[in-house]
DNA sequence: GTCTATAGGAAGATAGAC
DNA sequence: GTCTATCTTCCTATAGAC
């Protein structure tokens, strides 16, 4: 194999991991199987990182990351806040629906760092970023938007990510077999209703 | 160690290996430590079960039963509608944080489930029953309380299903850092505002 | 930096005596 | 039914040549 600074290696395999394990799961997901899936040899996976621990390490910071990545996209502002909302948690569930496999890794992850001695911090950052992020967007709606809400924003941000993560687990595990946009509707109408109105709600920033 | 009918035998082996998942997590649970756990040697466990994955199924079984017994046993009547919800919330909340482990091991071993082929089957029983439990549990108080709602049935025994899955993983992984009942309460509010009263809602059956 | 080869251990499952 | 002892396989990690 061509040789490669450590840095890109290191890139190279924790890309590796992330599909290995969202083949096989992270239990059956061996340093050998991420060796092959990266094309390198098993000791130039030990030249890159200390342990297997090590890499799972990089591996959860690299997929919650992305997790807040795509959160922060799912939100673009429509005409009404009503429109804007619905749209957010559309296009969140459309993620969720064209990459399972992606969010099945993110759940076994957490898991994984919940039960590791020492990993316990990883699991938290991640679950706390995406309140925070949560948090994040609901002031920027609120500013732009310019309204007021009846509950603290940590409230209903923290609400907001458990319930999105309960729904996401639900489908991964009973598919499509229900009338998800219902659920979407029905959320969409309770948050909606959390607001009241200061300036025209019709109004852009 | 005493002679024991395998029945009996079987059982014991269940609740060790639940208590030992419970323990370890089930990724670090081998089929030594459950028997060491129940007190019998290797062999008597080979005996009683084909394999490890026999028993990991009777356990994914006896914890799904379980959890439908607990969340059955959330609702009382009160007073009035409101207050019923508000107590189901907070007596399966008050189940979460007294027994953290056993909802921690429920969440491991749906994935175990879902990611072992031919296993898939057990984590959608498991879903499943919370949906119908929760369906059942609203039509009983339909009945009983007299009122329509504004959604069907099955979305909102979903949702519902979904949503308190959600907060618990949530709550396991940041713990009790925050109001939780603000979170509860405000959940109570948007179930409670579903409803279109047709009788007294005081009125019990 | 990358390779082949192997150390060292733990897992699931089985054999055969009692 | 229960035991001890063992088979077989697969894992993480390392050693040492190139």
């Amino acid at each position: 194999m061509a040789r490669m600074p450590s840095a890109e290696r290191r890139q190279q395999l924790i890309e590796a991991a992330i599909r290995a394990m969202t083949r096989d799961g992270v239990s059956r997901t061996t340093t050998r199987s991420i060796a092959a899936e990266a094309g390198v040899s098993l000791s130039v996976f030990h030249y890159c990182f200390d342990s297997k621990q090590a890499l799972i390490e990089s591996v959860i910071t690299a997929i919650t990351d992305h997790g807040v990545t795509v959160a922060k996209e799912a939100i673009r502002p429509k005409a009404t806040l009503r429109e804007t909302i619905r749209a957010g948690f559309q296009a969140y569930w459309d993620h969720v629906t064209a990459n399972p496999g992606e969010h099945m890794l993110t759940y076994e992850l957490t898991q994984y760092a919940l039960r590791r001695p020492g990993f316990e911090h990883l699991a938290r950052r991640q679950h706390a970023l995406y309140c925070d992020t949560y948090g994040e967007l609901i002031e920027q709606l609120r500013h732009s938007m310019g309204f007021e809400l009846r509950v603290p924003v940590p409230v209903l941000a923290r609400y907001l990510a458990a319930m999105t993560d309960g729904l996401t687990l639900n489908f991964l595990v009973l598919g499509n077999d229900t009338a998800w946009a219902d659920i979407l509707d029905m959320i969409t109408d309770h948050v909606t209703g959390l607001v009241c109105d200061q300036v025209q709600p019709a109004a852009m920033d």
